[in-house]
DNA sequence: ATCGGGCATGACAACGTTGTCATAAGACAA
DNA sequence: TTGTCTTATGACAACGTTGTCATGCCCGAT
């Protein structure tokens, strides 16, 4: 091992007890801050910490310890990088590092392997708990780690075949109002694109807007609707393709971030983004200095990371209620773009 | 205890090899792919893990395995949720996962004590290695981590007070070019917008804009620059009031990312913005779909995570060569904003 | 039959820490 | 003085794992 040459390994208890000439659990007891040890050896102890750069081992502690906590916690998004993926997450770390937890992140790609791989990861390192914005349809690969007393939230969309705490959009009720808000603004031809159906929350938005459309006594017409459009491409396409028909649509109503950014952009091409109405479903940043300003049902993605994380430290502190279903509100911002008339 | 009622502890290799009827050290070789152990016994031991669901312990193992390593690096970001920052994370993520090696994520928000406290977390946690976006002025607390083996990489900003690896966007060449650009366009009165001056990444970028100017032998007027602008609003204000002097400037150069938002929006209200040429300094998020579109200076983001990643995996491979400094290219997006006539 | 060598297996210690318990020293009352 | 109680301190085992080394077996060579 050259290694050991060059990095020589960190001081432990026993090398601070040797330097302070006290016993190795007098060392342990100054270190985690317990009571009964005179002033005098304290001082010795800390003394000789501060002297060989004492660093204490949090894992080694872990492994010991009784409460076997590693004050670390797991969360699999769909990408870290994506917005609202990273919003989640920073909302999470906000509540975590309150308590001194750290956030172990990974991205899922919407990839159900790679989620259960993250989850295995994150379980051999001995996780507290696991927030999972989840791409699997099926979860209960994640008994195991819950009966070994690993708490478990899930965000944004809900868990499949077992029962967990879930912190979700109303998605439905955000579509539907989104519909009644077309409508009220004159509409009657609402064209619907979304997402790979197989996503939940884009079958409830789905649902949302044939249920918005029935409530106002509209029938639905297949031939506005596009689904299974995932990224700003293919929405694009789509609704070039969609206002190219016969009587077109009067207004579209996008079921995704990408595919509000495809429909606008498709809308710009054709020279009628101030001719047909758009409401896009999740807010897109900037969307206030397009012209025109792009109308948006919102989600609040911190809000939903922060009850998470809430939720998920109340089951650690003991919480043993049945597992619940959080519903977080949608927002409507109108900018413009929403309120086009026919 | 209440809780030992409901959690039960999970299985070890102790209970594997019990009810595999072997030695624990056996059930370490097979869980360990070593060879030597017999295609008998090693289906006994697969099963038995099968049975009890066994889980491999990764900590444990780290606090006995020659090695040491935790196969886990931790992250100081300056905002997780921040688009720079997080597409950083991601392409450190990815080159990681390759690896088996997990990221712990965390946000300074700029502030010095907050990245100290999470970089003596991620130590605490013995990570391998740490990647840091520094917002400290200091980083001499970071020897002793280093001492210890850990190695050590900065992104985005350079090492203050220590010797180590870093990966840099060359900011003065970017912004140089950008004046080049501008003047190349008529401009000569070109205004500079800029971040809060002890951010080192602001500094250089001020330093490229008068250096720009010098090289196309144009004097800098004080009255044309603006710093210690941070966020949206401020930028928003001082663009105002810089194109509310007399003799304004024909031409905005932005040396941040909100700023050139904040600037885009006073143009808006001011409708000059087909009016007054607007280049930024890092790429927006639909930059492209504004009226007009935002010519950039972009910054490599992703780039720069993977070599940042590259280098420190390489430093824990062993390589031991002189700390060196890396500079990642900046490249121009020119949208329209940039090269608006004055 | 005996020996040596190779190979599969296991016993035991150790990683750095904390929980448990014993012990020594001091305080105080009788 | 003696006995009891309290308090500070330390010895030792244990957490779940891997490194080291010993053991016992089988095989082939002598």
């Amino acid at each position: 091992m050259t290694e050991a040459v060059f990095a020589q390994s960190r001081p432990t208890m026993r090398d601070v007890a040797a330097q302070a000439r006290v016993s190795l659990k007098t060392v342990s007891r100054v270190v985690n801050g317990e009571s009964g040890v005179s002033p005098r050896l304290a001082r010795r102890v800390l003394a000789a910490c501060e002297r060989l750069d004492y660093r204490h081992n949090h894992t080694a502690s872990t492994l010991r310890r009784s409460n076997r906590r590693s004050a670390t916690i797991g969360v699999v998004l769909e990408d870290v990088s994506n917005p609202f993926s990273s919003a989640l997450h920073r909302a999470i770390e906000d509540v975590a590092v309150q308590r001194g937890v750290l956030v172990l992140a990974g991205s899922s790609d919407e990839d159900e392997d790679r989620e259960r791989r993250l989850v295995f990861a994150f379980a051999s390192r001995r996780v507290d708990g696991l927030i999972i914005q989840p791409s699997s349809h099926d979860h209960r690969y994640l008994l195991t780690e819950r009966k070994a007393g690993t708490a478990l939230v899930f965000v944004d969309r809900p868990p499949a075949s077992i029962e967990a705490d879930a912190i979700l959009t109303d998605n439905a009720a955000g579509v539907r109002r989104g519909v009644q808000h077309l409508v009220a603004h004159g509409h009657r031809r609402i064209g619907y694109l979304g997402d790979t159906h197989t996503i939940a929350t884009a079958g409830d938005r789905h649902r949302g807007y044939l249920d918005g459309l029935a409530n106002q006594r509209i029938e639905a017409d297949e031939r506005l609707i596009r689904l299974d459009l995932h990224g700003i491409e293919k929405a694009e396409a789509a609704t070039s393709e969609l206002l190219e028909q016969s009587n077109p649509p009067t207004a579209l109503l996008t079921g995704q971030n990408l595919i509000t950014i495809g429909a606008f952009r498709a809308l710009r091409r054709m020279g009628l983004h101030q001719r047909i109405a758009l409401l896009g479903f999740d807010d897109i940043l900037l969307a206030d200095l397009l012209e025109p300003g792009i109308t948006v049902i919102a989600q609040d993605p911190a809000g939903i990371g922060r009850m998470a994380a809430d939720v998920l430290f109340r089951r650690l502190d003991g919480d043993r209620s049945p597992a619940q279903s959080h519903t977080v509100p949608t927002r409507m911002i109108t900018r413009g773009s929403g309120e086009i008339p026919p």
